[in-house]
DNA sequence: TCCTTTTTATTTGTCATACAAGAAGGTTAT
DNA sequence: ATAACCTTCTTGTATGACAAATAAAAAGGA
């Protein structure tokens, strides 16, 4: 689920190992770390490659430090909440249920608008793009080609803006299409749903129909929520 | 304007040299940058420092090394665009009129969502903290006081959505007001004029009204946009 | 006794050097 | 012509040493 490749080398380890043990819980905000000679020698890695990490790690704005004192984790409040990374790693030991609920929040604030604004700006090449991911869609074999179109779909919509500003925000549609993925109902029944609304959005967008666009994709974000809830409600999540 | 305090540190300094030259363009995207050995000889600083600025560079999405073949600059659509640093060395040497829009765009997308959001879900706390940004607005004796409790206002209304994703983009909104601080003619007038915008969205959210409070929002950054468009067309901004 | 100044100890920050690992491009053998 | 093998260049990692910063303790003065 959602790999992030930097494990290759030693220091990208070391990044991924405290990055899911701060986000995690493990490791909690005010914490002191152990001093980098220590740590380093704890994770079997030389200083300089701990160094490295840790330059990531406070990048992230997850770990701060200071002469004297040492590093130590920083409270959320200052976590770059939306970094791919972040998301994942807070991903990484099943989503609480309210997580998931500001997720959604976050989907129905993004994609409806970013729907309309692709209406307005998007050219021929973006459109086309829009339209492969669709057919893929259609011509899904199984549930896991399903899911990488309906990703390029969402992806390209935000793409069509030509906002990179707002093509940014797709690690966190990503995230959250990834956690609908892993607890609603595996069926294609339940995924075929949204189909239609899918080839409504693109139609709107062809046409140039913002409001349109808007209205049609605040309903699919909708359907997944309540899809979701449903979902959890039968099974019971924390 | 808009400082980033992490040219402390010699890494910290290359990241902002580097990241400048990136993001401004002066390195331009699929170039390669000196071997390591030489471009710290020619930053004048040690290798070490040099790779600790790299890695950052790296989790920024500005650049990829590898090995033999060495670190190029990667393309904009890799860059993390709601980075506050990258946020801020895009705006370094003034903002084109095109990323303005863009901000603008964003602003308009988040704030009014983030106001209804808020009055759905703010606590006391949080309404107190509104209360006070206000307040110091009110009493601001200067443009700088005003701008700054400005700023305070605005992320106050992030926060009282108790959704920290959210929150995570007042990096944006702070540009965003930071170019419009910067753009708009600086006189009081042009400033007080929004008072009353704000002092409706505290009401609204006050008084748990989502809708309201996400109808002035829309309003207040709708004032924002035509008041900068105003001043961009009068000094013609490119 | 209380406050200010100085010292000290500890941790991160930086440096220099050496070697390992990986990969592109050319070389050789089949 | 193709495939396997080298060469060589660059990043990746390790190590040891020292500089700089600063929190905490010690010393000095009111």
């Amino acid at each position: 689920m959602m790999k992030t490749k930097s494990a290759r080398s030693l220091h990208g380890h070391v990044v991924q190992e405290l990055g899911q043990r701060i986000v995690g819980g493990k490791l909690r905000p005010g914490d002191l770390l152990p001093r980098e000679e220590r740590l380093a020698e704890h994770m079997e890695v030389s200083r300089t490659a701990l160094r490295e990490a840790m330059k990531v790690l406070s990048a992230k704005g997850l770990v701060e430090s200071r002469p004297k004192v040492g590093t130590r984790v920083r409270e959320p409040r200052f976590w770059h909440q939306l970094d791919a990374d972040v998301l994942a790693w807070r991903c990484a030991s099943m989503p609480t249920e309210d997580f998931v609920q500001k997720l959604l929040e976050m989907r129905e604030i993004i994609e409806p608008a970013a729907a309309a604004s692709a209406a307005r700006h998007c050219n021929a090449e973006q459109l086309e793009r829009l339209e492969m991911a669709f057919a893929a869609m259609e011509n899904a074999a199984n549930l896991d080609e399903w899911a990488e179109a309906d990703l390029d779909f969402h992806e390209a919509v935000l793409t069509a803006t030509n906002n990179e500003l707002l093509v940014s925000l797709f690690s966190v549609i990503e995230t959250a299409l990834g956690t609908f993925f892993v607890l609603s109902a595996r069926t294609a029944k339940n995924f075929k749903y949204s189909l239609p609304h899918h080839q409504k959005v693109l139609e709107a967008i062809r046409r140039r129909q913002p409001e349109a666009a808007r209205r049609t994709m605040q309903r699919m974000v909708a359907d997944s929520r309540s899809n979701m809830n449903r979902q959890s409600r039968g099974s019971g999540k924390g």
